[in-house]
DNA sequence: GCCAACGTTGGC
DNA sequence: GCCAACGTTGGC
């Protein structure tokens, strides 16, 4: 899953401990968040938009079923979506919790010069939905990155 | 800040 | 349903 760090980083999910990831405001992201994660789902945190530091920075956890974005009900948020209703809200996310802020990024120039990645969606040409699965195999890779 | 590669909107 | 115009994402 990814988040501007500008906007949302490791270290805010670290000191928050759990956090509803809001503000998606794309169907296929939001289709991936209500049909495809579950409870206890493992997700890396990728940084985009972040210069030499773009890239996996830490792990973390799905925590709820689907809840429903609460911005899209407030006029004063920059998500506030005037035709969404209360009765049948558009906009559902998940809640995360923090497992871990990696001891190193993971940098995407790393992932794209790395064969071993050449099939992830993020890598691909004109990928770029917030949010991708992952198979446990290159879950681990990234994370056994880190560990080095 | 630029721009490619999307996705969305709305007129027709 | 088509498609032009516009908006967004995100790498660089």
């Amino acid at each position: 899953m990814k988040s501007e760090p500008d906007a949302y980083s490791i270290d805010h999910l670290m000191k928050d401990g759990e956090t509803t990831w809001d503000g998606i405001r794309n169907y296929q992201v939001r289709n991936m968040l209500r049909d495809d994660f579950a409870a206890g789902d493992l997700v890396l945190f990728y940084h985009s938009n972040a210069g030499a530091h773009t890239g996996v920075v830490g792990k973390m956890k799905i925590t709820s079923d689907v809840v429903v974005d609460k911005l899209q009900f407030d006029p004063k948020s920059d998500y506030f979506d005037p035709k969404s209703t209360k009765d049948n809200p558009r906009w559902v996310t998940r809640k995360v919790a923090f497992l871990e802020k990696f001891p190193r990024v993971v940098t995407l120039l790393e992932i794209k010069t790395d064969s071993r990645f050449a099939h992830l969606p993020l890598v691909q040409k004109g990928s770029r939905l917030s949010t991708m699965p992952l198979k446990k195999l290159d879950f681990d890779r990234i994370v056994a990155m880190t560990r080095v």
